[in-house]
DNA sequence: GGGTGCCTTGACAGCGCTGTCATGCTTGCC
DNA sequence: GGCAAGCATGACAGCGCTGTCAAGGCACCC
């Protein structure tokens, strides 16, 4: 049988109160009775029980994570870092991947809240973009750190997306690029209009006027970068690049460009964002933003147990993004 | 404040212990008792509380999913799979990445299972494949299911992947190559055993003798996949297909070749294995072995469910496969 | 009619912790 | 020296459920 909490304190000489209070650092324990707690804990490899900890504290130590299918990638990474947050922390993490378009949605997220009980939850986009679960979240009065958004007055972690769009674009024009598309991601996700306003800020910067054609919708997935790229091409006087709103839509156009006899970067340059895996693993490699995503599920984990654990406010905390410019963006030819 | 067991018992006028009979399908209760006290669940919105419900059963109705890294859409999917199956039990998972080559491997499990206290594990390749953590769970009489591996005696889910790799290779035999080369998989692996051992099984059943320098090792990885690609157009009398272990590889070797000036599939055949999205997302997309890696996760959770809460043996059972032919293979134009 | 055995139900203890509150001890200060 | 204030610690109840065990009710049989 394992040792209970019981056990550490007979053979230390305390009560289990006392115990308690050492393990959660709680204040106004002598430093040599915390030694010789701690030291019996070790010999005996105490862990306490997390249920019976749950129960009597009424809280669940448990902080979910909550996605809707952007890509694998980026969510495990995400993942990976609110998993390192939890384990420095003795929280556990739950992960939920849901439809946020479904009509049941809150409901869903709802009944996710009354079973496992979580102590906060981490929001990924596109959920993060969804005001009537943050709505619903407030009113529940439960903590959330949101990841990659703006949201007024939420805790959690975001990157500038929109000077980074900008200064991606920026690079197509000094490149020598004027007709410069852009693929805009899925409509439901905050960062697809700020990457669509970095876009025509830089345009506007490099006082390109522009052209309506030049700006096709997407959602974020292969197959709608093949679609946009194919729409792009048929044009009378194509663009000579054209920056996606993310990576897997980026491959998607280089895709499509090869299937039609073109060449990357000779004939078209491409650029996307996000710098998932796939943007190395296609031929030509993608130019493209890279943002810390493992970084910013630790830290947006980090903020909600700031919150959680000892009432502290909580900040949105911004991180540096990076380009990577790789093989898909060369000097303009076409028009030479 | 939420509902308690107590308040359900009270309005349906029965004992906190019917109810909990009631909850968790105990046998013997009377039909219109049992309708009686589920309208009044329903009506306040009961839901057991999981921390009491664990302590009291000395069960922590949780399963734990341990992966170490193949490709993240390879784990999302199992994971997808894994929490279907949980959903569909009242149980809940936890997630852990691992490093399986760590020289504290065991160990950390260990601590793993010490502090969440799982009812049983999920092991995803190559974790299925360490013997020294099979005997430690063994031991300690922790339930778990494999996926993806034979092991003896093991419940979870397999697939039959020496028939595959042999089936995809004669494929490639079928369209006239004779000089037909195997990027094998992380040594670490059993799959990578399982599947050069088919290629070696089509190929001997064609009668071509497999010159050594045609099977070369990889890791599972894209970068791999490039190294090997290159070793193996550098021969003298280089092969006119490749079939890599896993997509990832293939994609490698695509991006190597294409680097090289060679054009796939009129140069070259490129087949790959698993059907991950990076087949599609590559140009031309790659022929492989489709997995159905989600119902994967279900199944083996589903195993290790009838295990935990039934004490039934569970079984180990075997998924089939397809496969996806698509515009990486072709004829044998080099040698024609 | 009485005994046997099954079905159904409930009383109650207790799972292993933490919150509350009380207590004794130390320290600092006039 | 005496008193207030603060620090360190412990006793105890109770978090919300399930396991155990006992008991009542009922059907069925000889």
């Amino acid at each position: 049988m394992r040792a209970r909490i019981e056990d550490v304190a007979r053979q230390a000489g305390v009560s289990t109160k006392t115990v308690s209070r050492v393990l959660n650092h709680e204040p106004n324990v002598r430093e040599q009775t915390r030694e010789r707690v701690l030291e019996v804990v070790r010999k005996l490899d105490y862990r306490p029980n997390p249920s019976a900890r749950s129960l009597a504290a009424n809280r669940s130590f448990l902080i979910a994570l909550l996605y809707d299918n952007p890509s694998p990638n980026y969510v495990m990474e995400i993942q990976g870092g609110v998993l390192e947050a939890c384990d420095a922390h003795q929280f556990s993490m739950m992960v939920r991947p849901l439809d946020s378009q479904a009509p049941d949605f809150v409901a869903t997220v709802q009944s996710l809240i009354g079973q496992q009980r979580p102590d906060g939850l981490i929001l990924t986009p596109p959920i993060t973009d969804h005001p009537e679960l943050l709505a619903h979240l407030d009113q529940l009065d439960l903590p959330y750190a949101t990841v990659s958004s703006r949201i007024q007055g939420s805790i959690g972690v975001t990157m500038d997306e929109t000077r980074a769009a900008a200064e991606i674009t920026s690079h197509l024009v000094r490149l020598g690029h004027r007709r410069i598309a852009h693929v805009i991601g899925h409509p439901a996700h905050g960062g697809s209009e700020l990457r669509l306003a970095g876009y025509r800020k830089a345009m506007a910067e490099a006082g390109i006027d522009v052209r309506s054609e030049w700006v096709v919708p997407g959602a974020f997935s292969f197959a709608s970068g093949v679609a946009a790229a194919r729409q792009l091409m048929a044009l009378d006087s194509p663009p000579t690049a054209i920056f996606a709103a993310n990576d897997d839509m980026a491959a998607g156009v280089i895709w499509a460009t090869a299937d039609a006899g073109w060449r990357v970067p000779q004939d078209l340059s491409v650029a996307g964002f996000d710098d998932t895996p796939i943007s190395r693993q296609v031929w030509p490699a993608v130019s493209t933003v890279r943002q810390p995503s493992r970084d910013m599920g630790r830290i947006a984990a980090l903020q909600l147990l700031r919150r959680i654990r000892h009432g502290e406010p909580g900040e949105l905390v911004q991180v540096p993004y990076t380009l990577q410019l790789r093989d898909s963006t060369a000097s303009c030819k076409r028009d030479a």
